[in-house]
DNA sequence: TTAATATATGAATGATTGCTCATATATTCA
DNA sequence: TGAATATATGAGCAATCATTCATATATTAA
């Protein structure tokens, strides 16, 4: 058996790796999901909502923020399908849509941590 | 025992959230790596260093993209600690800095696989 | 040392984005 | 029905950001 073919192995891993990177299209509802992670009212209207279904008011109020601004950023969340709404009388309330949101988050977070204890 | 005390529970919730929300310093730094993930080229620049590290070079030619561009991505991801890097040679190879990378990614792909069963 | 190669970096620019303000829509209550 | 309340939405604006271009830095090879 040859040994230190390390460099054959590399150019071969790299001549494969542009045909086998998924392509934007497949790409973009990842990015996009990602994006909407990437805005720290985002994250608190889903921390919040993960504690509890929350009205659009009360969340504008919990987080100190315009009721404008909270309901622009539910619909993006829920353009993403990463929260879903209901009316309630006057009121529409607003849940995360499914549990894997949380999960992400948690795993995010652990990756911080451990990042943390590399210092 | 009574019933229907979802109203008083619900209230209680909404108080302990205003005090609970992490503050803005705690969630900058998973922010800032959502941030970094909500980016089509630096996705694909951490999808293409999962599978082998690789040269500012060979990433630029894998994505068809300008050494600049990728050079700018590459030191975004290094500040955020995602990537690291070691010159070897005239070339510098960068890596990904952890395996918890893939998983977040892995995790995401999953949410939005179930999302499309919804349909 | 000099030329060639690889990478980094600063400035400029166009595009995206989050918020505000004003206003529209929808529901409840009197 | 009309007033009050809750939410949504469009336009405008300032800030952020990804890319390009030009150039600086660093390494290798001659």
């Amino acid at each position: 058996m040859p040994e230190q073919n390390f460099e054959a192995e590399h150019q071969e891993a790299l001549h494969n790796l542009k045909q086998n990177l998924p392509n934007d299209e497949d790409l973009d509802a990842m990015v996009n999901i990602f994006k909407a992670f990437g805005d720290m009212t985002r994250v608190k209207i889903i921390l919040a909502l993960a504690k509890t279904p929350l009205s659009v008011g009360e969340i504008a109020d919990t987080l100190d923020m315009s009721q404008s601004s909270i309901s622009h950023q539910l619909s993006i969340l829920k353009q993403l399908n990463l929260v879903s709404n209901a009316r309630r009388g006057r009121n529409i309330h607003y849940r995360l849509s499914d549990q894997h949101i949380i999960t992400i988050f948690k795993q995010t977070q652990e990756h911080i941590i451990e990042d943390e204890n590399d210092f």
